[in-house]
DNA sequence: CGCCGTGTGTGCGCTGCCGAACAGACGGCG
DNA sequence: CGCCGTCTGTTCGGCAGCGCACACACGGCG
């Protein structure tokens, strides 16, 4: 895909987006363009399993991907998740090359590839992407401690509400397509848990669905029923990456 | 603290009792030997409160720190731990300056004290030292986000001989100096939690206790007990920073 | 249109953990 | 030695979530 002077290759797609690439400044920017794929990430697609060495690094635009860890007796829950503000594949840069988890397309969407060598090129050179790149990657770990303490002392139902609120900050629309089974594994608790939590803010008004989508209709409802826990991570977010903004406010 | 030729300035204390620190090239060690401050850890002393600047990394040598999350309600979870293998503040060289996590010394000891600027400059560089540094950034990251799985799945007892091996691992003896409620504390679970898991332990000879004194006489029954979280943890520790080797055999 | 695969609703009994309360036992200190 | 604070053992009711089982209902497809 060849980046010309006024053109953009595929009308109404754009590496900016990417919240990350939009903050880059022009000429750091400029020097990746070229080397940037536009790709389709279909639901449910694997883009990484665990211990896999990684070749590519993505920076969703409108893809959201699950970093899931899958245990021996097969049950996963969500460590961590990545949409348009950041990018996938840190291990890539960190040095290890791998991690334990998986990632899998949890919303289908778009994203631009870059080759592995190309990004620790950019790295190295110490610029304002590696600084980008490390403070995303101290957001993310801000995810996963949070996910382990709102594992252990959460309710279901605050946990949906929270991991509603996080997948429709990453989305232009108020729609998830999504079954209560798809919910469930991500939380890593029961289908029949989901079903329970889901018709309780169904029946409170903030919340509709019907066979595999979910639609948000009082969005500070999801906020007042949810933990602590969104907003430490969005907060933290935010103040690694100034630069990044979600487009909806808290 | 001057680090004179052939002069070790505490005798029975080494920076390279730090297996970060005994990773480095001669010439980086070299370069940041002087600037090593011997320091006391103090149990419970808060090395960190969540949010608070940065001014210092620690390399502990015999210490152990938890890191911890505190919420709201005042309850708190472990989500990481930091022995003699890594060092503490790894958000200095992130880029954040902070986190919403707290450090508290959860085993007495000593450790080495590195202002931060220096650290930084170091990392700037570019070499082994900011290598190691990442790639130890990334251990931590699995140990939170396995955390964060095992908060999930697994039951007190399985955590709790989870716990008793990673401590063992960075500690000489066998004997932990640990009140079943700092056990509970650092897991986030009721004091009454650990003392059943442990009469249970005991009850089996897996271990010993007495006020304040815990006694691990049969580690390989431990690690029968455990989930597959504490080998899961400890094989990326080594995959990704095979310099760094724990005394103890698996 | 009717069929059938795939979601969703609901009802068990069970278990692991919580919150609270209290009895006893250790062991440092005066 | 005896006291008392702290740690440990145990009990009870309660509940969130699990595993299982099954009824139903939507909606795409032939």
């Amino acid at each position: 895909m060849q980046s010309l002077p006024g053109v953009n290759p595929k009308p109404g797609h754009n590496p900016n987006q990417n919240l990350l690439l939009a903050a880059l400044p022009t000429t750091e920017f400029e020097r990746l363009a070229p080397h940037l794929d536009l790709v389709v990430m279909p639901l449910g697609e694997c883009m990484y399993e665990p211990g896999g060495k990684l070749q590519h690094v993505y920076f969703p635009t409108t893809a959201i991907i699950s970093l899931l860890y899958v245990l021996e007796s097969g049950s996963s829950t969500e460590i961590a998740s990545v949409g348009n503000e950041g990018l996938l594949g840190i291990s890539l840069f960190m040095g290890g090359d791998s991690t334990p988890s998986a990632a899998v397309v949890q919303t289908a969407g778009y994203g631009y590839r870059l080759a592995g060598e190309l990004l620790l090129a950019e790295f190295s050179r110490g610029g304002s992407m590696s600084n980008l790149l490390l403070r995303y990657t101290q957001a993310l770990a801000t995810q996963m401690f949070q996910t382990a303490a709102c594992n252990r002392f959460h309710t279901i139902e605050q946990q949906l509400c929270r991991w509603l609120l996080v997948t429709l900050d990453r989305l232009p629309s108020n729609d998830l397509i999504m079954t209560h089974e798809q919910v469930a594994n991500a939380l890593g608790v029961r289908r029949e848990g989901i079903t329970e939590a889901a018709g309780k803010l169904q029946r409170a008004g903030s919340i509709s669905y019907r066979r595999g989508h979910i639609a948000v209709l009082e969005r500070a409802a999801l906020a007042a029923g949810t933990c602590e826990c969104y907003a430490v991570v969005r907060k933290e977010l935010q103040r690694l990456l100034p630069a990044v903004r979600y487009p909806r406010a808290i």
